[in-house]
DNA sequence: CTGACATCTGAACACTTGTTCAGATATTCA
DNA sequence: TGAATATCTGAACAAGTGTTCAGATGTCAG
């Protein structure tokens, strides 16, 4: 940890000033990688559709075929597809073949805690989009 | 569980034949509300995107002003004005000013609750779009 | 008040995203 | 095999998103 030992600061932004950059270059080092962080937001966004939401309630409650999902969150089966694909490739669901249908569920207990745990701030008073 | 008493379904589609209706409709019943799927999914959008989780990641250590956080994850000090502003609607952080500067942080644990789970998810071993 | 600084804001742009549509694949039954 | 069903897939379009840019607001020092 390097201490700014003389440094005039050739560059007097804010950065150089009062936060010293010292203390921002520690937090910078003790975020995760570049890459997990690239994995955790794109996790978020897949969760941040809502239909994919609709979808991902509907299946901590029970297994469903894609037509049945589809019919339940009002969209085509070919949306639900393209969207059960896209949730299966982040493993957040798992699919399961039985005849012609394939059903769907929930990839882990994990997916439930994040749901509830956004639920809960969800429902919080006063959530949702408040202007100012 | 009703178990479908007569009903020869006129419209013969899968959702009238395997999986009974009644279970569809019983799910659907006990979905969240409309309206908070719909801060929910908002909220997850706002986790979802590179640069704002980076920026939640970085409060989560410690609180920052806007051109603090800017510069550590490398963005225009107006681009992080706007992002903090959305994660502000969301209550996701709060502000504080001093003087000409204003302070973020993240509004309660909750957020600090929901970043680690996110993260755990995508820590997993082989976590992260894999195709198929 | 004036100048400097930190932040905020609206408009506009390039880029991404979710859906639809048409058709392909896979499985069952006669 | 051939028809029917359930799901999957690629291309393309409309709608939404994040950034940049120029300028406005609010705060402090002289």
């Amino acid at each position: 940890m390097p201490q700014a030992p003389s440094a005039p600061a050739l560059d007097d932004r804010c950065e150089t000033r009062h936060a010293d950059p010292a203390r921002v270059d520690l937090i910078r080092a003790a975020l995760p990688s570049g890459e997990t962080l690239e994995v955790l937001a794109e996790t978020f966004r897949a969760l941040g559709d809502p239909t994919r939401v609709r979808m991902l309630a509907a299946l901590s409650r029970s297994e469903l075929c894609v037509c049945d999902l589809a019919s339940l969150v009002g969209i085509s089966e070919s949306a639900a597809s393209h969207q059960l694909r896209l949730l299966r490739s982040l493993r957040l669901v798992r699919s399961r073949r039985e005849g012609r249908m394939v059903f769907y569920r929930l990839d882990d207990d994990h997916i439930v805690r994040l749901l509830d745990q956004g639920l809960e701030h969800a429902a919080e008073p006063g959530a949702g989009r408040e202007e100012r």
